[in-house]
DNA sequence: CGCCAGATTGAAATCATTCAACCCCTGTGG
DNA sequence: CCACAGGGGTTGAATGATTTCAATCTGGCG
């Protein structure tokens, strides 16, 4: 078992039940709803001020680039957060772009800074969402530093699969999966031409296969062998 | 250059600059300072409630482990916390290990809390410090995933050392660096011996050289370049 | 129909691991 | 003061995983 942890459990809601005199607050820095087709550059490296980015509906990527090389750091999905680093920090250190169409409810940047003055449950919900996000990024980074290649594919199809899982009933034999080789590549630190051959492996084994944009997971325990996220994992 | 930013320049003294209120708030939940000798545990994946522990001397880490496999995610330095991510999430999803003798300041898991109802700018703090690790550990992930071994190390060399820079005047030429070779090869996704043989190579070119627990860094532009860390970074 | 990005494949090359052997400190006990 | 033990450190050779590069294929789309 390769990662004793699960950190898709931590993955919340973050606006979710808050009391009336935080959701004041929070309307009031809604500043509109905005939509982006697939695969255009959201915020870049170096902004600032690009707001609290709330994805609606689509999938997002964060990543680093340099030299021709690119890391995606982590994908976004339905409910997750672009810019809360960057609000903190008060710069981006990284690049966001869509995956699929976009939408996205923006937040004003002051938000971070309002609701740690006068909403502490909303500015504790971010902090506990920032601190959920990092334990995923140090899952991610151990499943590179420590597996192989068909561990790190494996390992990432499990843990999208899941956390789409979080917000809306997913089929397992078929769910959305709009990453090309190439960003798998990137995600996990091998090239597009690696990442093929081990789908074909995956596949032909009966244990996961990636169509269009859809994945098919054909043999759930398998995967979690291979991933090394299997079920004795605590929570 | 592999990596454009510096998330170095977020490293910060949490504690300091606080106001009379927000420092009340901060002793009253300073419970005790304690001591550790090299290479002990000092908190365990799994465990909760260890509150917060400020490393004012010495060197930790904090890591992962699975299977016979470790990752070390990041090093604890004089004036940085083991215990916040664990504090916001409710339980340690990593162990944190001395590497030299410790000393630690020891706070209640509830300062976390309380601050964010009574301390609004310590909170603030608190979660740009979560943010700025957060941001160092996604740099690390990038050095990993795209760079080759001796990009990894002369990455980590120099981050290691700015980072010790920014508490103390420290002499590039002879720094303090207490990791052991399986130290260098569980951060970086590497083996002891590779990380042996790269480490003569810079040696050899008189570039950087590892002694018994001190870091010469003979030819900081080169390293510079090596790591892709070059002046022409942001900052 | 033609175009083009992405996918696929094979063969060669490279990088890193593995494994085993040996070395060299350093600390410890006699 | 020496012998010994043990944990790293160091090295070479063989192996293995992944990359590279180039060529070919494919499917979606204007």
């Amino acid at each position: 078992m390769l990662i004793p942890g699960r950190s898709d459990r931590y993955t919340q809601d973050v606006f979710r039940g808050l009391d009336d005199s935080e959701r004041t607050i929070l309307d009031a820095m809604r500043s509109r709803s905005i939509s982006r087709p697939p695969n255009r550059v959201i915020a870049a490296q170096g902004e600032i001020g690009i707001g609290l980015l709330v994805v609606s509906e689509g999938w997002a990527m964060r990543y680093r680039e340099a030299d021709g090389r690119r890391q995606i750091v982590d994908f976004l999905l339905p409910g997750e957060i672009i810019g809360l680093q960057a609000a903190l920090l008060g710069v981006m250190e990284h690049s966001a772009r869509s995956l699929t169409a976009l939408q996205l409810s923006v937040f004003e940047t002051r938000l971070v800074r309002e609701s740690f003055e006068k909403a502490p449950n909303l500015a504790l919900r971010l902090a506990r969402y920032a601190a959920a996000e990092a334990c995923r990024i140090e899952e991610m980074m151990t499943v590179i530093g420590c597996g192989e290649a068909l561990e790190r594919i494996g390992y990432l199809m499990l843990s999208l699969y899941r956390r789409q899982s979080l917000h809306r009933e997913v089929d397992p034999r078929d769910c959305p999966f709009p990453l090309r080789r190439q960003h798998l590549a990137d995600a996990l630190g091998l090239t597009g031409a690696h990442i093929n051959r081990m789908l074909n492996r995956l596949r032909d084994e009966g244990i996961a296969a990636v169509h269009g944009r859809r994945l098919q997971i054909l043999d759930l325990p398998r995967l979690e062998q291979i991933a090394g996220l299997n079920s004795a994992a605590p929570g």
